[in-house]
DNA sequence: ACCTGAACACCGTTCAAGT
DNA sequence: ACCTGAACACCGTTCAAGT
């Protein structure tokens, strides 16, 4: 919490040298970066990214659109400082971690970052946009990738591993609780749908249409992950030197 | 190609019963729904979806953007329509797979796919959107489901299967092509990037640097896959009865 | 009967004017 | 020196008016 890190230049964080602590709104509370972007965040999980004005944002925070330019560049910039508080909210301690073998502590460590895109599912296409590079998300890479090598991964297939397990958690994610899933009803009309196909045609499609829309979300989302590392397992095994 | 395949009923896909054929529009070709699906991917590739509007739109077909409103009801519901059409540009010959693998067959249909997707990267987001529910779509589910369950999967497994496949390609292809990855230039900003980090902060990240940016993106795509496919042989082994 | 110019409400962004 | 009302150009969408 507090003060939202460190302030890592490039992309989207050179805001430490933003506008200065706020001086007469008296009465009002005071209109800095951090109270926009949890303000934004807020707003996005209630009436999603496409709704999102910065009118709207700005009437939050009882304050003007043209106030809100004094502390970022552009509504896309805007985003990408919530994008990166979203990563703030992924919590694993590192005591956590410690007890595990490499698997579990993954697992774990894939799971947190699922449940809490699970919590902001209207912010999800953020994520998926860009390659997260502020403070927030150098810090989940770091731990990531560290784990991976505290466990006698080469630093090559740990940086894979990485990879692919951060694109299999968020692309899972999106995909389940994406835009176009607003109602929790929407499996039942799609199994609908698929039951009103054509079983001619879509023989196989109408045969699975209640394991394609029944099974929980969150068995589905264990059973691809445990995919995946079963495979990094076998690549890990057919090292030349295991730990 | 042709007239897009048959009209499903249910979500974006009810438009059999749309516009009749357009009638004067003397000297100019005539405005129908694949002419400006056509046009709308067409120009998405070239200025990215942020930057398609129905006036530019509207322009490139030689019409007006009420004109386009004949045809769809809104500039959602015609970006459904954009995303099957991507989904129609996968093309696997059944022949293609017939001698293969599962696992080889699979690679086959995830690669044409993940093929596809990086030759339209401006419009991933349409297909992480949704639940693919046209025409095209419902093709390419049918097909892959099936080709499982003719190697013997069970039917919950090949419907699993076939998630975790469709989300580990989008998901991957969207994050490697996504929005904020304009210039392949990006990749060698993004290792400056790692680079200037302090390594006393992040030492795994920059030790990684190199190769959380540098590995072919192609190769990465397949090393992941080949994860989720040693996962899948494993589940598939630990069944009963194999064929 | 089909098409469309022109308007409507609203958006992100800017800047001159306020305090 | 910092904040902000009001405007600017533009968006998706609609409908009365054209042909």
């Amino acid at each position: 919490m507090s003060s939202e890190a460190e302030p890592v230049p490039g992309s989207p964080a050179w805001w430490g040298n933003r506008a200065p602590a706020p001086v007469y709104r008296r009465g009002r509370p005071p209109v800095d970066v951090g109270r926009i972007v949890g303000t934004a965040l807020k707003l996005i999980d209630e009436v999603g990214i496409q709704a999102l004005t910065l009118r709207m944002l700005a009437d939050a925070l009882d304050s003007g659109t043209a106030t809100l330019y004094r502390h970022f560049n552009s509504k896309d910039e805007l985003l990408a400082l919530v994008a990166d508080r979203v990563l703030g909210e992924v919590r694993v301690s590192r005591e956590e971690l410690h007890d595990l073998s490499w698997r579990e502590a993954v697992t774990v460590a894939a799971e947190a970052f699922y449940g809490t895109l699970c919590r902001h599912p209207q912010a999800l296409p953020l994520l998926a946009a860009q390659v997260p590079v502020g403070p927030n998300g150098l810090r989940g890479r770091e731990r990531l990738i560290t784990l991976f090598l505290s466990h006698g991964f080469p630093i090559d297939l740990a940086a894979r591993a990485f990879t692919a397990v951060g694109h299999y958690v968020i692309g899972f994610a999106i995909q389940q609780h994406g835009p176009g899933t607003p109602h929790p009803e929407e499996h039942s009309q799609l199994r609908n749908y698929y039951n009103s196909l054509d079983p001619e045609l879509y023989p196989a499609t109408t045969a699975a249409a209640y394991e394609l829309t029944s099974v929980p979300l969150h068995e589905e989302f264990r059973f691809g992950l445990d995919l995946l590392l079963d495979g990094l397992e076998k690549a890990r095994g057919q090292l030349p030197a295991g730990d």
